[in-house]
DNA sequence: CGAGGTGTTGAATCACGTCAATCTATGTGG
DNA sequence: CCACATAGATTGACGTGATTCAACACCTCG
């Protein structure tokens, strides 16, 4: 269960590029997971790349389990190495809305006065390297350059999280699913990933929690889309994007 | 209009606690409109804020104008001394999302890969600060401690983002209003100015564009609270909270 | 007094949610 | 191999909360 194995069912990426929720590291210095190069990765010299892997540990975790719970203590820092994590808040009566997908690369862990602010929970059997708060806390203060590549990247969150507002209050439901389909697509390109078809990483209550809707509606919205000829659904996980243009339309890049 | 004069429309602020959009600053050494003491100044030195107060310039803004506008390259950062402003995202035809409320104290000015990914306008008369970039960023350089803070500043807005998504994508329009109540209630408080009544810094419309509603729906919810005694509406700005529990209940701080 | 900006209220409509039935794919055991 | 169970997705019928459109009330200002 905590066992390096096999079998990954969404493998290592090295995507640059924005991020998903809080940071895409890309690549976290983890050099035990053999993932080296990136943004913060040029930062730091060989020796602090060193001293990541060895602070480092790995563990697997299975679908349902928790990262963090809202009101952690932010012990520990992670990355993504393999799998999906959903990270979002609930409200008491169960009501849920998910505020990012971590995939392959992506960052967790900044706590907001040493407490996590939301949960994370495993979409699917997922993999994850950790790093315990104390002594990455020490090689952030002895590099500035890193520091600073940090406030990028939690800045750049920032303004994805602005344009998911502008989604969740002012888009249809067709929009909504249409900027699903295209940040996915966005962030698989950019992972090297298969786009067409897109193999969706998640089922449709999670897009439903992730675009402020029911989950029927969002099937609803991905049947019409299929009927008016933008897509094509060969099954339940994969769309093929036949018209672009009317997707980028209903996004609406604006 | 670019003068310094008075008739101030919301005084001043040297709040301290969570951060409005874009970073609290509480105040930003801004030693010519007599703020001084934060959690920012008391990371810099005399010399510093001297500094601070030779690069900046002031200006008085109407309501309407716009501080920056979607795209602006990040030439200047500002931080608000009088007023409100509001700052959005739109949609081509004229949709729009207000992701948060700037009072005076407020920062704005992280731009993102050297570029604003929102528009600030201003709601009411306002006063700003304007600091050009080079030698602000210069001063962040040569002060580490000044760079963590605002990491920790930008990390505070994420979350209060995340909270508006659950906001957004799950809440009612009463529990929306509710919290828009309770989370001026709470700015006002720590600034410092009278919380019952609550005298509304913006209208119903800038009220529903931040809640994601229309302004018919807000203007309802409020008819509503009322008439449940919850509030009352001694005039179309102020409200006084009769039912502190039940407003706390809907905006379910959870 | 009338004009214009802002807020309220009512009536009709609609997009989305809810509930429930059905379908499909996958897996299990006899 | 088939019967059966299960989970996820789809679809339909229906209900409802929020939007839209429109009328009206209120306040300030010329």
């Amino acid at each position: 269960m905590t066992e390096i194995a096999s079998e990954p069912q969404l493998g290592p990426a090295f995507a640059s590029g924005p991020c998903s929720l809080h940071g895409r590291v890309e690549d976290f210095g983890c050099h035990e997971c053999g993932a080296r190069r990136t943004a913060i990765c040029g930062i730091l010299d060989d020796e602090q790349i060193v001293e990541m892997g060895r602070m480092m540990t790995q563990k697997w975790i299975e679908p349902g389990q928790f990262v963090v719970l809202e009101g952690d203590p932010g012990n520990h820092a992670y990355t993504v190495t393999e799998g999906v994590i959903k990270v979002f808040k609930s409200l008491v009566d169960g009501r849920v809305q998910i505020t990012g997908f971590l995939l392959p690369g992506d960052f967790l862990g900044m706590p907001s006065r040493g407490q996590f602010m939301y949960s994370a929970e495993a979409v699917i059997r997922s993999r994850l390297c950790v790093f315990p708060r104390r002594p990455l806390q020490e090689l952030f203060d002895s590099s500035p350059g890193l520091e600073k590549r940090l406030l990028e990247i939690v800045n750049d969150e920032l303004t994805l999280a602005q344009d998911h507002m502008l989604l969740l209050g002012r888009r249809t439901a067709d929009e909504r699913v249409a900027c699903f389909l295209l940040e996915f697509a966005g962030r698989f390109a950019r992972a090297g990933w298969p786009v067409n078809p897109l193999t969706l990483p998640v089922g449709r209550g999670d897009i439903a929690d992730y675009l402020g809707l029911s989950l029927e509606t969002v099937s609803r919205s991905f049947s019409r889309l299929k009927k008016t000829g933008v897509l094509s659904l060969p099954n339940k996980r994969q769309v093929v994007i036949l018209d672009k243009e009317r997707l980028d339309e209903l996004g609406g890049r604006a």
